[in-house]
RNA sequence: GCGGGCGUAGUCCAGCCCGGUUCAAGACGCCUCCCUGUCACGGAGGAGAUCACGGGUUCAAAUCCCGUCGCCCGCGCCA
């Protein structure tokens, strides 16, 4: 008999059909069995009126009749004629699948990731992430933008720094690449507009929720803008399309967790940064540090700000200021301590960073000069400034923090299938 | 790196402050039995913990002290 998808079961009403899918959970009534099985569409209730040899986990094949069934919950069951095991579990799972919540400490949830993920819960925010990326591709697409991917192992670190990963290369020393920086700049002198979904690894011993070592950047750079506002609208455009498609695709997945997705405002509201700071000590009584840009209690009086002021889960911070920046970002023409480098803040947290860069070989050199960078191992870089470069910039999006503020989870690692930390290498 | 916190059955946790009838309680899961409409099914019974490890104080330590290991969080840095 062939198989039929659960998502199928309500065309076959009345028909016997054959399902396989595995045994999410039982419920035993004596001389009546219910089992909730799962497969790739979709969840169904199987009702046997006879004692059967399975247990929850195991992948099985189901015959029986499709019907329409108040009594349940689903609307419609399987009436079970037979039932073969297809693959058994043999060992007692370490924690209770068939809840409605998990309830694991972190540790636990991905110390068993291979099991955790089975739960519809957990499948969810990889669901939702799933829509998130083909959003991104197909509004990007459509925006002119083409799909590149650049090398992650590089000659040298990307913006200096001792934050890479060093890796053995045959008979040299390689890096991992912490943003694919110089190569989407390279690419905006041959496409003009291109993105990237890439991972990225950052050798920083952060303890977080909200860092890994390894995350997937949504980058992107355009050229012949005519400001770094022509960024932030054209970023504007594309987050309000994804969470909108996020909305109709994922509803299912939103309200596993009761959310509301964010509204994106048309016009996200933009305040500078020096703004902020004053904000945040006039309406706050908070005073961000002088020795940084902004902080974390910075960033979440901002998005406090943005929701009082604006009703806004997002507000871009603008005009990062020049010394807190990398020597690729344009410095201000009305005041040189700041920069056209902007973060978008996400419900209190920044999520992405962008900037107009600098596109002439004589200011590249001159701020480098400026912040002693030396050029070593990034000559190639430099080179493609030579050759007349259009005026540009672009964004790095942190794609599972992105995730994480949608569904509001506790930490980053729960967005991502084998988070890599400081202390987790495995699973 | 600095600062704070945690470690008790497979899982989630109570007990720790104020050491002693609690030979560590509960919930979920597991095992046995009962139940023909459950949907976090219900009911009865049962097994499962050298209280992270090592040392100390004490008549007595899960509980107080010291050390070790493991982990989590905040900050820094950033997406």
């Amino acid at each position: 008999m062939e198989r039929i998808l659960i998502n199928q079961i309500e065309k076959k009403e009345g028909q016997k059909i054959m399902i396989k899918g595995r045994i999410l959970n039982m419920r035993n009534l004596g001389n009546v069995v219910f089992l909730i099985v799962q497969d790739y569409t979709g969840t169904i209730q199987v009702v046997f009126a006879k004692i059967i040899e399975v247990k929850i986990g195991d992948s099985v094949a189901i015959e029986g009749i499709a019907k329409k069934e108040p009594r349940s919950k689903y609307g419609f069951e399987i009436q079970g004629e037979n039932i073969k095991i297809i693959s058994a579990t043999v060992e007692d799972l370490p924690f209770d699948l068939a809840k409605n919540d998990l309830n694991l400490n972190l540790p636990t949830l991905l110390d068993y990731r291979t099991l955790s993920l089975r739960h519809p819960k957990v499948q969810a925010i990889f669901k939702l992430y799933d829509i998130f990326l083909k959003g991104y591709e197909t509004v990007m697409r459509e925006e002119g933008f083409t799909e590149v991917k650049t090398p992650k192992i590089l000659g040298a670190a990307t913006e200096g720094g001792a934050n890479f990963f060093k890796i053995k290369y045959f008979d040299k020393e390689a890096t991992l690449a912490q943003s694919p920086q110089f190569y989407k700049q390279i690419m905006v002198g041959v496409f003009e507009r291109v993105f990237e979904i890439g991972s990225t690894f950052r050798a920083e011993p952060h303890f977080t929720t909200r860092h890994v070592n390894e995350y997937i950047s949504l980058d992107a750079e355009m050229g012949y803008i005519k400001d770094f506002y022509d960024v932030i609208e054209m970023l504007n455009k594309v987050i309000k399309r994804i969470f909108l498609m996020i909305e109709k695709e994922g509803k299912q997945y939103l309200d596993m967790y009761n959310i509301k997705i964010s509204e994106v405002p048309d016009s996200i509201p933009r305040v500078k940064l020096s703004e902020i700071r004053k904000i945040a000590k006039e309406k706050y009584n908070y005073s961000i540090p002088d020795d940084t840009d902004i902080d974390p209690e910075g960033e979440r009086l901002a998005g406090k700000y943005a929701k009082e002021e604006f009703n806004s889960d997002f507000i871009f911070i603008t005009h990062y200021p020049w010394k807190e920046k990398p020597f690729y970002t344009m410095q201000s023409k009305e005041n040189p301590e700041e920069t056209y480098g902007f973060d978008l803040i996400y419900k209190g947290l920044e999520i992405v960073t962008g900037s107009q860069r600098i596109h002439t070989y004589k200011e590249l050199i001159e701020n480098m000069k400026k912040k002693k960078i030396k050029p070593n191992g990034m000559e190639f870089y430099l080179e493609t400034f030579k050759f007349a470069m259009p005026p540009h910039g672009g964004w790095g999006w942190g794609s599972e923090r992105t995730i994480q503020q949608i569904l509001e989870l506790p930490s980053i690692k729960e967005a991502i299938l084998f988070p890599r930390d400081v202390k987790r290498l495995v699973p």
